[in-house]
DNA sequence: GTTGCCTGTGGCACCGGGTGTCACTAGCGT
DNA sequence: ACGCTAGTGACACCCGGTGCCACAGGCAAC
């Protein structure tokens, strides 16, 4: 096991993913019920929601590694390294995919971002993320947690990284490059914002 | 109607999200059936299903109409005023609550904020606010609204508001501060994250 | 006032996501 | 051969949500 998620045969595992993710692209997120994925699978629905508490669930992967490794990144960052780099470095490195992946990650953001049920459920998930970050932001400058600035960083870092993913699905920019234009922007204070209008 | 969402009778609506409201506080947002709300409001399921879409929805009153004030403030800002600052002025006068709002509030802004469901449901709900703000930013920049500083804007003023509302909820500080706190350090890029750890 | 319509309503059957329970099988150590 | 465990399937059930139809009341027009 890579982290503890419902472990049972990893391939099957895998397999429904596969076969889900195909299935959602293709039909959408609501039109198709976990009675097609399971068939499609071999497998039957009941065992289908053994391996995802969530039909929802079946789009993610791993992404309780994925949380792990971004709190381990941000529990090595340098204490000279000002906070909010330190966390745009962690999202940058966490989020570094290798080319051939990136196909299978636009399909997944593309549902995750564009689907209403599965954006919704992100929500769910992305909870988990702003708790790591704001812990960090809390260890960093010796605030509690729970106020404003260590949970306020978590979610507008946050905000930034899924803009960054927005863009790049629209097929804007690469990621990494989304990813830093948006944290610039961040740690600036939208320095755009305060030029004159330029008209309609 | 004030702004169309499913009229109907306006006296039985009100009465529906009230009882919702409390029962929802009283035994949590899973525990309570469909038909328990009906049943404890006089009325059957299927009609609270023409009153409400979904269970959730019970929850936000005239969300509607409030996004519909937040559109119009955007709209009527002064061309001089900075867009940051439109933003937030924007908020700080559509959540400008006469105090003795002020528990209904809490109570529909603790579910939303506590229960895992609603909070899934809310990003939903908040699509249209960040629209609204991302158009305004658009206008006034020049920008394609889609463009990152656009959409980033919008999300992580949101955050910023949505956060003021958790610091608020938890009893920190009064809303307007927390939502003019909040905004600052969006605005400044977060100043107090350059300075040294002060030690774990 | 009877005829029509239009609105709000309830009842019912249905779909789909999710869960608890039980029974079966395959593997594996002893 | 024995028992144990992990993975599975079948079934029944709950609940949110929807389509459909049937019914009641108000209110206009004739």
């Amino acid at each position: 096991m890579t982290t503890a998620q419902a472990d049972l045969r990893a391939d099957t595992r895998a397999r429904l993913e596969q076969v889900a993710l195909e299935l959602f692209t293709a039909e959408g997120f609501e039109r198709v019920t976990a009675d097609e994925i399971a068939e499609a699978a071999g497998i039957s629905r009941r065992t289908f929601f053994r391996y995802f508490p969530t039909k929802a669930d079946a789009v993610w992967g791993d992404f309780a590694g994925h949380v792990a490794r971004l709190e381990a990144r941000l529990a090595a960052t340098a204490p000279s390294q000002p906070v909010l780099a330190s966390i745009c470095a962690a999202y940058l490195e966490v989020n570094d995919y290798p080319p051939e992946q990136l196909p299978a990650l636009r399909q997944r953001m593309r549902l995750i971002l564009g689907e209403p049920a599965l954006l919704a459920h992100s929500q769910l998930r992305y909870a988990d993320v702003d708790h790591a970050v704001a812990a960090h932001v809390a260890r960093r400058t010796g605030v509690a947690p729970a106020a404003l600035v260590p949970r306020l960083v978590a979610t507008s870092t946050r905000a930034a990284a899924t803009t960054a993913f927005e863009v790049w699905l629209a097929g804007g920019e690469p990621l990494a490059d989304g990813l830093r234009r948006a944290f610039d922007e961040l740690a600036a204070g939208f320095p755009a914002l305060l030029s004159a209008p330029t008209g309609h």
